[in-house]
DNA sequence: GAGTGGTCTAGACCACAGC
DNA sequence: CTGTGGTCTAGACCACTCT
């Protein structure tokens, strides 16, 4: 039929000139199914982010499909961001090292210019049993081990933003304090690097709150000052969420950007 | 050469097996000559929002092009949301009016559930001279005409919102507080049907900041109680700005959504 | 020159909507 | 049944990159 892409080859056309069957009440286009194993490879770890995936003429033999089915489906992988084409080279699995792509996930910036490294300070990285609203957006279990950093940044000098992150411990097995400060480069191409686990995408709720005294302290403003809090949930592959991250942004002088189409 | 498509067929192909002459510094694929042909029918009125365009077949053949590079420009123009693509029935204009895409520039939600019809109270809308800043954000000279338009939203009966709108005076000639407060619907669906303006796309400039006095009245909320403020400026065909919009959103029990990915 | 992705074509067939 | 968009194929040629 046409329905389990589970196996190494597609469903339909055992010959060359047979296609799709169809007119099955959950009928699925074969660069569907193309794209699934695809995706299947980048989540085993068969193509690792930066590396070469097999031109399209191999991938085409592979699977036994046409060449123009195998470029639709890594059409839609690139427009997911999970691969990146470049035309001459090959087909690369996308990263979040080597890319200027980290301003995907960091919207905040200044008034003036735009161009902004940033530094990161860690308050602290320990282990504890996710509180229920945690757990419950991890897809844990009550009182499983989590993952909490806390962490300034600073842009040009300024504390702008502290972040409250957790991650699901069983994931994260090996996170200490000291690998952190180690590490340089954004959070997502150490989760990537070290273990294993791409952010695929990501879904924030934005709300303008008044700084408590802790916060306000951290972020060397006022008590009550109207600070963004941003509230995200990461996903890796499958849609499993791997992150919950709890940020609170000064936005004088900076500004958090997004467009609309 | 291929350079031209302001003629009103594309540049490569007298024949029909002569191809993409290319090799010109200027190169430009066919689809993509064809996609800015389509831009300029939905630009120039030829199909209006709502209505459909030819089939692929038809444009294919006023095009001189193959049915497939009239629909890989389709296809790119689907996802610029300018075209909507109906199986079995045809490709129609994208339009404000009947669709739930209304949450593809209003991104407030309730912290539960999700539907959430709101009712728009009109304070003013008056006719002025560009303020300097307003002029620039519009591309307009300063102390050209302007319309602006102060409003608030509320939600479940809570004043949530309040927006100061500013759009030029040019474009929007007959508007008045009485056509305003008559339209049933959002407002970019009155600026489609009324004055042919569409609205594609818009970016935003995200803040939390503390309530001023006027502005804590009109919202109800208490003087330095912290509010999102969000800045818009949308964007018709061909990148132009034509609309600047300031909203001061209350995010008690709501939220602003936003998908990265 | 060889290999990669990118474009273009022509033709076949399928899924869906409406008559 | 007809017309629409949607899928799949096969082959040709172009643009880009590296050797």
């Amino acid at each position: 039929m046409n329905s389990n892409p589970a196996t190494t080859t597609p469903t339909n056309g055992a010959g060359a000139t047979e296609v799709a069957p169809a007119s099955s009440p959950t009928f699925s286009p074969l660069y569907q199914q193309i794209k699934a194993l695809i995706t299947q490879g980048l989540e085993s770890g068969e193509w690792k982010p930066g590396e070469i995936i097999p031109s399209e003429v191999e991938l085409a033999a592979r699977y036994k499909v046409s060449q123009g089915t195998v470029r639709k489906a890594i059409d839609e992988l690139a427009a997911d961001n999970l691969l990146v084409r470049r035309q001459g080279k090959g087909t690369f699995v996308a990263t979040h090292n080597e890319d200027r792509v980290q301003f995907r996930f960091l919207r905040l910036l200044p008034d003036d210019g735009d161009a902004h490294p940033h530094v990161s300070r860690l308050l602290e990285c320990r282990r504890l049993r996710a509180p229920a609203e945690i757990a419950r957006q991890l897809d844990l279990k009550p009182a499983d081990p989590v993952v909490l950093i806390r962490r300034l940044l600073q842009f040009d000098g300024e504390t702008t933003v502290f972040d409250e992150i957790w991650l699901p411990g069983a994931v994260f097995r090996g996170l200490t304090a000291e690998r952190l400060a180690d590490y340089k480069g954004p959070l997502y191409a150490m989760f990537e690097t070290e273990f294993g686990t791409r952010m695929i995408r990501a879904s924030e709720k934005i709300r303008a709150v008044a700084a408590d005294a802790p916060v306000a302290e951290l972020l060397k403003v006022t008590v009550g000052f109207p600070l963004l809090s941003v509230e995200r949930v990461s996903y890796t592959y499958g849609d499993r969420p791997v992150e919950v991250r709890r940020g609170w942004y000064v936005t004088t002088g900076y500004y958090y950007q997004n467009d609309l189409s």
